[in-house]
DNA sequence: CATGAATGAGGTTTCATTCAT
DNA sequence: TATGAATGAAACCTCATTCAT
């Protein structure tokens, strides 16, 4: 389930710390010039440590990148479970609104780091590959929840619900991968806005 | 406009046979392992010549990437054109039809180079890059007037009309960077169906 | 004539303790995986001591196998304190026999450290390679002692003394360098019964 | 059987020139600072090649390792090939002494690259390892057919013949891995005479 | 035109040693 | 006194590119 990651140090929180600290850094250098054409001395660098000690932190390179991957996504796994929250206590409509606004908020905040994730996670190893499609799988699955439960209620009318818990999700990626053409003619708020009246279009709720 | 590659043969012909041969070949080998983890060697093995004959006809392996982008992109070039012969001749309705059909069914066939072309081009050189990006474009642009034509004939009731574009865009290409979610739940076939319908939706266009 | 090792203690005592206990530990990781293959962790964790601490009462990582080289070897100087009260007390063939046997037996104790320092005293600084050497000539010139006194007494007859106390230290060494043969043939006690019998020839002495 | 070594050559007869070339220039650098101590630019130097090309003929530096290894003892078994013949056309007496005289010229002559090898060989990897300890084994067995077969026409009386094989190698052995000592007291002739004398007398064929 | 041997800069990783705590 | 985190030089190895054949 974990993937152990070699250290040489005992000091559980200074290697949880110094983790942090590699993957805050390295994450800044990736997002500009990508894994590859990064080398360790950017890295080392980037973190504020020397190569030497990097290496006591860490296994390997790819290891970096695993730890870049993880940190990066995070904020997903942290929004899955806020939006967990949310359906128990409030409609389901008002629920879906503010998962919206929700997760795209976070998607601009975390554009950089979540398009690197995306674009990389093709060239990891097996297991580390699978950690991060895990974590997209689960995304939709909350949505889907989200969206079947609305659909017992009778508050959503959905034929098929984890079709347009997809397309929610690329509605969200897409504010990322697309923004070269998006920030040309939407600022965030009017792209929530007109996304979100499109997607209670899919889900059979016409807003207002 | 044009970026030219190195050369050292004047025969215009050969030049563009083995320039061809090579992007075939790279492709084939990029596609499986990206582009930074394809050693030289293993592009001259795949594109059966000899890595010396190979330097004969470009001038660094960055230009391997970008001959690979080019002819793997190609064929948004050819769609375009098709698109724009197709709604000279009937009308819209008819025409967006059969261009999500026929792009869809490109996308299917070409999904591989494409993905790896949207995932490196973040790291070719600047006017490599726009070279993709410019393509992107065009493909937008050609949609845009098919529906802004059609807006005007009142065959379709569009507000904002880039941005549908772009919205149909997407859809194509999430048949590609999504399909590990979609082939477990679609076929092409049916893919295409259910999308059209939602497209038809969007511009306002019930389909039947 | 003593090889100052650099320590950052006063206490000479302290000092004698600390280079023992990690002649000691050491020794046992390069006799397993010799003194390049060594890394200094290892070795600390050998010792029992922390890596820094192993720094205060050594110079280098070189002082180190000199320390291992002196403590493994050791066992020569003692042989030779008892060899030269042997046959202060005692017939020298007796002593001869005496010697054998009690070198014999503690070469088969030490096999693998003295293999060992065999082995690396080539890569040794030139101060301390020439140290081993002085107890390897020491070790022969003992025997010279024994063998010429008994060839005045005409206990023995031997011609060139030098070269049979060569041979009796090769034989004995050759319990350790060729175990991997003659392991398979003798036991050690009849290995020494048959090489007394032989060296016995040597000096002139048939046994019984 | 073969210990496959990477190349990236398809050319064997170069192949095979390149790796001679290696094994006769890292031996020399071997033999004076051993093989830990010596790194790949200084053996890229010593066999007049470049670092990069140097591993377009092997795999790794330890492949160097067993080149010189292997390059290094091959004497023994041409050797092993001059006794066989010999034996099989004159006098076992007759062939003990060529052999004897062969055994320390040839040793002589390699000393430094056979104690190199002594040494460093429990080092390498498992597989290299034994080839190396084979060539051993076969030398002693050569020997023992010698005197096996001298013992059945009663030209020899030896009790233990693996024994005195062994003892017989070691003998040889000692030049090289005992020549501080030797040479103060023996030239190359005078120790063959020395040891051949004592050799008759443990074959129980005195001689003259 | 075609080949592949040769180059060497630069990559990742290790490790002896120091030093603040 | 004892610790182990930090350093950076140097190790091994790869690989894009050139060039003689």
């Amino acid at each position: 389930m974990d993937y152990q990651i070699r250290t040489y140090s005992d000091d559980d929180k200074l290697v949880a710390t110094r983790r942090e600290q590699i993957a805050h850094g390295a994450a800044r250098v990736f997002v500009r010039k990508g894994f590859q054409n990064t080398n360790v001395n950017e890295i080392a660098e980037a973190c504020s440590m020397s190569k030497g000690n990097l290496y006591h932190y860490i296994g390997s390179k790819e290891d970096i990148l695993f730890l870049v991957v993880e940190y990066g996504l995070a904020w997903v796994d942290e929004v899955c479970e806020k939006i967990i929250k949310l359906y128990a206590n409030e409609s389901f409509k008002n629920a879906l609104e503010t998962t919206i606004d929700m997760m795209c908020r976070s998607m601009d905040e975390k554009q950089d780091i979540t398009l690197f994730c995306l674009r990389e996670v093709r060239y990891l190893d097996q297991p580390y590959r699978h950690k991060v499609y895990d974590m997209e799988e689960k995304l939709i699955k909350v949505i889907e929840g989200l969206l079947a439960r609305g659909n017992e209620t009778d508050e959503f009318a959905i034929d098929d619900v984890s079709m347009v818990a997809n397309d929610i999700v690329v509605d969200i990626q897409m504010w990322a991968f697309r923004r070269r053409f998006l920030n040309k003619r939407y600022t965030l708020d009017k792209y929530i806005k007109s996304r979100t009246r499109l997607i209670f279009k899919l889900v059979g709720a016409e807003k207002r």
